[in-house]
DNA sequence: GGGAATATTCCC
DNA sequence: GGGAATATTCCC
C-alpha cells in the first residue's frame, strides 16, 4: 500500500481506519470530527490493527501517534466510571487530524529523533567551522605576540646601549669637573670653586651599570630597577654670560 | 517471540529458519555447515519469511543480513548457467553463523549507523576537548601577553626618563663648554682652547627631542630611530690626575 | 552493499 | 510521553 504524496502510510492508514464505517463500533470519529475514540482496546488491536498495520500492539500504535504528534484527549470526567458502555475508549487528537479534511495530513510531520538526525550533523559542522575560526584568530594572535616580543627586545637594547652612553657621559662629566676644580680652581679662580661642589664627582661608584636586562625570564614584568645618578642642574653651573 | 540471551530476534530466527528440516527445499545449511543457501528466492520470500518476520521481501531479508555483516558468497562459476537446477540459488555466510553452533550468534553484532549514534558522541566528545585545550592556550597566551603590555610599558618610561636625562646632561655639558670657553678661555688658557672644538656646543638644536612615542600604533615594529649626540671619548679630556 | 526515513519493540 | 535499539522500507 502506497501513499500518493509526501504523507507516510501511518497517516494515510489511520485516517483511512477511522473513516471506515465498517468498524465504528470499535473506532470513529469525535461527535465535531476533530479527533478519533478508540472503542475497545482490546478488540481494536486484535482486529483492526493487523488490517493496516505490521502488528496487533495498542502500544505500538499509541507510540507512532505520539510520534506524529498526536494527544491523549483527557475527558473532563476521567477519574469517573462511565455508564455509557465506553469505559475502556480512547480519544487522540491532533490539530491537522480532521475527519473529511485528509489533506490536512501533509501538515503534520513525524518527530525526528531531537538528538541525532538532521540536526547533528548541521551542529557538528557549525562547531567546526566556529574552531577553525578560533585557530585563525589565534594565529594572528600569536603573530602579532612574536612581533610585539621582538620589538620589545630591541626596545631593551637599545635601551641598555643608551644607559651605557649615559654613564660614559656621566664620568666625563665628572672628570672635566675635577679637571676644572684641580687645574683652573688651583690657578686661583676662587668664585668657580664655590659654585662647584654640589656637582657629584664620584663617577666611579657606577661603573657597574645597575640596571641590566633580565637574562630573558620569558616576558614576566620583573622590571630592574634604574638608579641613573643625578646629573646637576644646568642652574648648579655658573652662567656664561 | 521472544530470544533469551542479547541475541536479537532477526539472528535467532535466522538460524531456527535455516535448521529447520521442513523447508529444506527453500532454505539450508551449506554442506560444511558454515554457510545457508536460499534455494528459491519467490518461494522462500513469500513462504518462509512471513512465518518468521513481519514481511515477505526478500530485500529486507537481504537488508538485515547486511546488518549484521552477512556477506554473499560468490561461487567460482558465477556468471555461467547452472544446470543442477539451483540457478536462482543464494549463498549467504557469516563467521560466526555455523550449523550445530547456535552459541556462537552471541558474537554477531548488528552495525550501528556509522554518521550518527556512539560515533557522534565521541566526535562531540573530542571537540569539546579540542575546545577546552585552546580554551587554555589562550589563557596562557592572554596571560602572556599583558605581561608583555607591562613590560612594555615600563620600557617606554624608561626610555623616557633617561632621555630626559641625558637631555639634562647635554645642557650640562653646554654649559661647562661655555663656561670654560667665556670664563677660562678669556684668561688666556690656550691650551684647552685648542682641545675643545670637536665638541658640540649648539645643545639647543636638542632642545626637541628627537624620539618621541609613536603615538599607540598597535604592535608594529616599526622602532623609533634613535639619534644621540655623540658624546666625546674620555680620551679627548685631559686627564685629571 | 549501505544510508536514511519510517515502523515496531522495549524500556524508562 | 518519549529515548533508543531493532526492523522494514525506500532509495542510491
Amino acid at each position: 500500500m502506497k501513499q500518493n504524496y509526501q504523507v507516510p502510510a501511518f497517516l494515510t492508514k489511520l485516517w483511512t481506519l477511522v473513516d471506515d464505517s465498517c468498524t465504528n463500533e470499535l473506532v470513529c470519529w469525535s461527535e465535531e470530527g476533530c479527533s478519533f475514540i478508540v472503542l475497545d482496546e482490546q478488540r481494536f488491536s486484535k482486529e483492526v490493527l493487523p488490517l493496516y498495520y505490521k502488528h496487533c500492539n495498542m502500544t505500538s500504535f499509541i507510540r507512532q501517534l505520539n510520534m506524529y504528534g498526536f494527544h491523549k484527549v483527557v475527558p473532563l470526567d476521567s477519574g469517573l466510571l462511565k455508564e455509557d458502555g465506553r469505559g475502556d475508549s480512547v480519544e487522540f487528537q491532533h490539530e491537522h487530524f480532521r475527519k473529511d479534511q485528509p489533506h490536512l495530513l501533509t501538515l503534520i510531520h513525524r518527530k525526528v529523533s531531537v538528538s541525532r538526525g538532521v540536526d547533528d550533523a548541521g551542529q557538528i559542522s557549525q562547531i567546526l567551522v566556529e574552531i577553525s575560526q578560533a585557530r585563525g584568530w589565534q594565529d594572528s594572535f600569536d603573530f602579532k605576540l612574536m612581533a610585539l616580543c621582538r620589538d620589545n627586545e630591541s626596545l631593551w637594547r637599545e635601551l641598555n646601549s643608551l644607559q651605557q652612553k649615559h654613564q660614559q657621559q656621566h664620568r666625563i662629566i665628572c672628570k672635566i669637573m675635577q679637571f676644572i676644580i684641580n687645574t683652573v680652581g688651583s690657578k686661583g679662580m676662587k668664585g668657580l670653586k664655590r659654585k662647584l661642589p654640589m656637582i657629584e664627582i664620584s663617577g666611579e661608584t657606577h661603573s657597574v651599570p645597575k640596571y641590566s636586562r633580565p637574562s630573558d625570564s620569558s616576558v614576566d614584568s620583573n622590571l630592574p630597577s634604574f638608579s641613573m645618578p643625578e646629573t646637576p642642574s644646568p642652574q648648579d653651573i655658573p652662567s656664561a654670560v
